[in-house]
DNA sequence: CAGGTTCGGTGACTTGGTCACCGTGTCCGA
DNA sequence: TCGGACACGGTGACCAAGTCACCGAACCTG
């Protein structure tokens, strides 16, 4: 404290214009904790007591049914926040989704004392919540959109372009793929076979890569877009 | 004002135990409007300045595909507000999706400035706020898994029990039952015919009457429900 | 390198969504 | 009060997606 070195509140761009009491509020009352890759973050039926801001790594956020399928819902990764959960936090809701950590992740836990004072106070930590919300409410209904909507051709030709690392290829099996998606995974295997057979992708086991890109982003984007 | 007369504020369990002076604004600054019964409360692409609380009626939120298609999202009843609306209101998002009213609607509408005053003041709006955002968002959560992981006849089966009126009697049409559930008229046509010839519902022109609401039931709640 | 496990492929079948089309009831204006 | 437009619902054919059962090959792990 009191150093002139970067604290982590500089890693998220809403916070940066916080008045210095509230800025040493928070960091005085957030805690850095870490968790290991593939723990879980939060589970159905388990109050968070903290709003946690991720500093690094990346948390999926999962619907799971009770037949053994799952539906990935939103990512959160590094810079963003977990406000959902704070929302079922503050009026001690339980959550019904649950959170995995996909690489190992460090964040900022702030406990709901801290979060409720800090939404009082200061009127850019309410605006940092607020956009939070929004983005995150807007992607639920772009996803509902999806779902509904969409073909899952569509669907997963769109899910490899943003899984897909800098080289083109995606680390995934076809179960994991499908449960992203919220399907079956013999159905994410004929479309990747349909995808093979189009020249689009190249497979291996439990990763596919992309060789063909553009007709996969044309498939993605049926109309024209943005 | 200032007369004893009950205030609109008191429909609000959660506002009820506001300290006056906020209570006070919150009068000053709300404004009663009404919305006739089929019109849009609002739209995607226009950005809301205002946020509804609903004194009378019914708003249906819903998403439209481009395909003409259409989903419920969920709807708002008097006592309760258009949350989800003020997160793209706060920070200046669009909303990507529309709002009709149902019946005749009055409300109050408070701008954004008012808005934004208050959740800084006072815990109790807070409290109000956060709450509202947290039943919507497991709502959110609730209607995401149903579409996926549920069948049709179960999702439909469930949703006759919930628009019968007193008497057991859903004014709708096939149509607008399937823009409730996100499917074609057809898929509705067809589970209402299997419906009524296991003898559980009687059909007419533009409604559906509820005859043997226990099948229905049965149906709609698969496992050992509460 | 033996044996179990994970991964992916396949065929048959059910459910759900799309398309095209048609009959009938209802309402509104001539 | 008649006629026509339109809303509503029914149907069959077809395609897309989800389910089920099963299999072989790749991959650990000891």
């Amino acid at each position: 404290m009191g150093q002139t070195r970067m604290s982590w509140i500089d890693r998220f761009p809403g916070l940066s214009r916080l008045p210095p009491e509230v800025r040493a509020e928070l960091e005085s009352g957030g805690k850095v904790v870490s968790v290991p890759a593939g723990a879980a973050v939060f589970a159905p039926g388990q109050s968070a007591d903290n709003l946690l801001l991720l500093l690094d790594g990346v948390v999926r956020v999962q619907q799971r049914s009770d037949t053994g399928r799952e539906v990935t819902l939103y990512r959160v990764h590094a810079g963003e926040s977990c406000v959902l959960t704070t929302a079922c936090m503050l009026s001690h809701e339980a959550y019904s989704a649950d959170g995995v950590a996909e690489t190992e992740v460090s964040a900022v836990a702030i406990p709901r004392a801290v979060f409720d004072d800090l939404t009082g106070r200061s009127a850019v930590f309410r605006a940092f919540v607020f956009a939070a919300y929004s983005r995150r409410i807007a992607d639920l209904f772009a996803l509902i959109d999806d779902i509904v909507f969409q073909r899952m051709d569509v669907r997963l030709a769109a899910r490899l372009l943003e899984l897909a690392d800098a080289d083109g290829v995606v680390h995934a099996t076809h179960a994991a793929l499908a449960s992203e998606l919220g399907t079956a995974r013999e159905v994410v295997s004929r479309a990747l076979a349909e995808f093979h057979r189009r020249g689009w992708v190249a497979q291996a086991r439990g990763e596919v890569r992309l060789v063909g890109p553009e007709g996969l982003r044309r498939l993605a984007r049926p109309a024209g877009d943005r």
